[in-house]
RNA sequence: GGGCGGAUAGCUCAGCCGGGAGAGCAGCAGUUUUACACACUGCGGGUCGCAGGUUCGAUCCCUGUUCCGCCCA
């Protein structure tokens, strides 16, 4: 299409921001507008989106993240900058399989009976279908993603830098395999890292006691624990060594009946806390983390009592293929059958549960593939703290730190089908293991073809930690990499700092030699209207479409601009972006006064212009700056809240209204009028483009000789509007004297339609003669009038700087009124004046308080003497 | 146990370097004024969580404390 598709005269009564964006986003996108020219002039400036899940939907959290990427990559466009936003999806391993798991398990299937490759082939078919569906919500945004370089962390590309950052990870030591206790999540069958085991605190749990008996039948010791099936992999019971109470017993056994097993009284002064319950603790060293060392320390057996779902494997006896909760309680029925049950109580625990699956995490000892993080986490926290990379807010920086600083090792394999497999062969000859960038053919250290691949696939974290750079086409020297890396800014919540900022930070260091991005922009989460965490099980989820979809992208994204505050948190509520949508009806409606008066506008006329399109054109200049330094910090309701108040407050508010005595006067006021709308109106279409692209484009085509896309045009300078101290001065009386006489005119009560001549006098009063229409136009003032001398009589009185105001009331109103009304003033005034007198006499204030801050305070305390010396005269005469 | 954030008008929240407390919404009163009733005009409303301290001066800085939320162990 092109701009000129519009109907001539169209300016609808109302703005379709629905209409708007069907017509064009796809204009800008076939146009070829958001695409990235890595050898374009000016200064590179990147952002990487954070993938969402192939398969996902649109949830509030992405639309702030990319409202605010789209924000600034917009801005930062149109200010001349190479600007580039690249765009992506993740596989989300533990998420999608299980998706795909579901769906098989409906069909009576399971991915084992159907087999690996004909699995992955349900899995591609299955992103195939849905994949991309969050692309087209995005787009219902409005972002401008470079969508011609869109990725996916299992491309052919993106899946050759994982294998090549695992090998050079691999060769220099750095990536080991290791058997250890691990974090087992039983519904997904798969071992998880720290991070993705979330602990819940105060669960309401139980402590039950039990007794071993000794096994040479002189007694019993009593241990306790929250996890009776452990009992089943029980291979000791330990005490502690000074422990008075047990020094005779340890070194001899106790039975365990339920597998029937003899087992050793151990002393272990690190396990146990003689204070504790009964002092002495029973020992499970395959499935508990502190158990484990002592297995370790005392070289106990480890009994693995569960199979990969937590079901009791053939070591538990007849306990065996029970879940482990069934377990639980048939361990203690048992128990209590053999007359060992010692009774229980309750107990608040902390409880692990999968961030996946949430079920309650399993320890378990096993192999497993490990990344060392200590020394890659040594120059990621340098780059932070040398400032290479700024965390705004900054006091994120503080927890990033704590977790880099006291990291452990990360173990990044899973054991899923859906992701990047391994690439570690196993000879079947030699036991030797090949880890290559290719698939190799036969043992690197025998020579034997019987390989077998590693059938676990890596962590999905691990290939999003190589995403600032795997996008650009890494390991390949692209163009891409050379124009933007490292990117200008990453936009992404605080959740996902360590999963996500933290590892890209020394994947981007340890791989590129320099960190991935300038600026970690972290935001807050959305909350329901109650500050409640939203989720799908609460039903307080809001969906941004719906949203969209009543009120327009262009209101949504000025609320959820307008609400991000730095690193806070924010309470969400529809009912803000109707009030967001109303401010849009009155841009609109503002450009439709512009729009509609354009009759007789010569673009090549230079009109002299007024003391009014002076004023509008220097406050411009200051919301501009404003505007600038809100999206330049990242201060995006700043910036929202500017434009806002600019607009609203000052173009509509004020400017409007004062152009239009010279926009129907006609002549060269008119001219000038126009002039200065089109000018304004132009910038402003330009100012909140970021913010609200669709109906800025909407506006900007529409402008007088409009040509391209606002998407395109400059971004405002300050300096294109120059200061006018002057200017704004009198403006500012004008706008005192109007404000004053509409207060008094509504305390009063006077009707908009009763006309009355102004009086004036003082050293400011000259300077209102020539505003006489504006007076009219905005204070219903008949004609302004200079005065000497005393205040006439009956006449309503105000005060402003440096002049005094009357309304003559006789034979309009009663003048009881206005009595009352200056009675009123004159005690606020009195009251300020106090106020004042009382600072400015304290000796203290007076020799230590700052000259200038001084100076201030007498000047206040001299305008409400004289201010107030006015309204006495005037109540006088009134008396 | 360690750390971080929050508490300001009825509601949701701004408030930068310490210098007379702000916005929007809601409320009240008025206005069919030729861009807009999705609007205009005016008004009312606050012990800045609490207690100390520093300072001529504290919403702001320091100490303690209560409540709410989050992260880590």
């Amino acid at each position: 299409m092109s701009t000129t598709d519009l109907p001539a005269d169209s300016f609808p009564r109302s703005y379709d921001p629905h209409e708007a964006a069907r017509r064009y986003y796809p204009w800008w996108e076939s146009s070829g507008y958001f695409v990235g020219d890595p050898n374009a002039p000016g200064e590179p400036y990147a952002i990487v989106i954070p993938p969402p899940n192939v398969t996902g939907s649109l949830h509030m959290g992405h639309a702030l993240d990319n409202t605010l990427q789209d924000i600034l990559i917009r801005y930062k466009r149109m200010d001349g900058y190479k600007a580039v936003w690249i765009p992506g999806t993740d596989h989300a391993g533990i998420a999608t399989q299980s998706v795909v798991e579901r769906q098989l398990r409906k069909e009576g299937l399971d991915r084992h009976t159907l087999g690996r490759e004909e699995f992955l082939r349900r899995v591609w078919a299955w992103k195939q279908q849905s994949g991309d569906q969050i692309f087209l919500q995005l787009r219902a945004l409005g972002v401008s993603c470079d969508w011609s370089r869109a990725r996916f962390t299992m491309d052919d590309g993106l899946s050759r830098a994982v294998r090549e950052v695992f090998v050079k990870l691999y060769d220099e030591g750095l990536i080991y395999r290791d058997t250890r206790m691990v974090s087992w999540d039983p519904a997904g069958r798969t071992v998880l890292s720290d991070l993705e085991v979330e602990h819940e605190e105060g669960f309401q749990g139980e402590l039950w006691s039990f007794a071993y008996p000794l096994s040479d039948g002189s007694g019993e010791i009593i241990v306790a624990t929250t996890r009776p099936e452990t009992m089943l992999g029980d291979t000791a019971v330990a005490v502690h060594p000074d422990d008075p109470r047990y020094q005779a017993i340890i070194g001899k056994t106790v039975y365990n009946p339920l597998v029937d097993r003899h087992i050793p009284i151990i002393a272990d002064a690190i396990l146990v806390d003689p204070a504790f319950g009964t002092g002495a603790v029973k020992v499970t060293p395959a499935h508990d983390p502190n158990d484990y060392e002592v297995g370790r320390r005392h070289n106990l057996p480890f009994i693995n009592i569960f199979d990969e779902s937590a079901t009791v494997n053939e070591n538990g006896g007849k306990f065996s293929g029970l879940d482990r909760f069934d377990a639980r309680k048939a361990v203690k029925t048992a128990m209590a059958e053999l007359g060992f049950d010692r009774g229980a109580k309750p107990h608040v625990m902390s409880l692990g549960r999968s961030q996946r699956s949430g079920v309650v995490v399993e320890p378990i000892v096993s192999t497993q593939w490990f990344v060392r993080m200590k020394p890659l986490a040594a120059p990621a926290i340098a780059a932070v703290e040398n400032g290479f990379t700024r965390f705004v807010p900054s006091q994120w920086e503080n927890t990033y730190f704590a977790w880099m600083r006291d990291i452990r090792d990360w173990c990044i394999s899973r054991q899923l089908w859906w992701g990047h497999q391994i690439p570690a062969w196993t000879c079947g000859d030699c036991g030797h293991i090949t880890v290559a960038k290719e698939d190799p053919s036969a043992c690197a250290k025998c020579g034997s073809e019987k390989l077998s691949q590693d059938p676990d696939v890596l962590d999905t974290w691990f290939s999003s930690a190589l995403w600032p750079f795997s996008t650009m086409g890494w390991p390949e020297k692209t163009d891409d990499l050379r124009a933007w890396y490292p990117t200008a800014v990453l936009v992404t919540g605080f959740d996902i700092i360590f999963f996500w900022v933290a590892r890209m930070m020394f994947s981007g260091i340890h791989n590129m030699g320099v960190p991935p991005f300038r600026d970690v922009c972290i935001h807050g989460l959305i909350r329901d209207a109650n500050g409640d965490k939203m989720s799908k099980t609460k039903g307080n989820v809001v969906d941004p479409l719906g949203t969209i979809e009543k009120y327009g992208a262009d209101a949504f994204r000025f609320t959820l601009a307008q609400h991000a505050v730095q690193g806070r948190d924010m309470n969400w509520d529809d009912t803000r972006v109707e009030v967001s949508s109303r401010f849009v009806n009155k841009i609109w409606q503002a450009f439709r006064y512009m729009h509609t008066n354009l009759e007789g506008y010569d673009p090549q006329a230079t009109p002299t212009l007024s003391v009014y399109d002076h004023w509008i054109l220097a406050r411009l200049g200051a919301a501009t700056a404003r505007v600038r330094e809100g999206l330049d910090g990242y201060r995006f309701n700043d910036a929202a809240n500017e434009l806002h108040a600019f607009t609203w407050g000052e173009l509509c508010d004020w400017y409007l209204e004062l152009s239009k005595p010279a926009i129907y006067g006609g002549g060269e006021g008119r001219q000038a009028a126009q002039h200065t709308l089109v000018r304004v109106f132009s910038a402003v279409a330009r100012l909140m483009h970021p913010l609200m692209p669709f109906l800025s484009e909407e506006l900007y085509q529409r402008l007088p000789g409009a040509s391209g896309t606002v998407m395109l045009a400059a971004f405002p300078k300050v300096t294109e509007f120059p200061e006018d101290p002057t200017v704004l001065a009198e403006v500012a009386t004008l706008q005192e004297a109007v404000t004053a006489q509409r207060r008094a005119r509504a305390e009063i009560g006077l009707q908009n339609k009763q006309v009355l001549p102004l009086l004036a006098r003082g050293e400011r009063a000259p300077a209102l003669l020539k505003h006489a229409s504006a007076l009219r136009q905005l204070a219903a003032v008949e004609r302004v009038e200079l005065i000497t001398g005393e205040a006439p009589k009956g006449a309503a009185a105000a005060a402003i700087a440096g002049a005094d105001l009357f309304t003559p009331l006789d034979g309009v109103i009663d003048l009881v009124a206005e009595r009352a009304r200056l009675d009123k003033e004159i005690a606020r005034v009195e009251k300020d004046k106090s106020d004042l007198e009382k600072r400015l006499n304290n000796p203290g204030f007076m020799d230590r308080a700052p000259a200038d801050v001084v100076v201030g305070f007498r000047e206040k305390l001299a305008l409400a003497d004289q201010r107030l010396t006015q309204l006495r005269a005037s109540r006088a005469s009134l008396a």
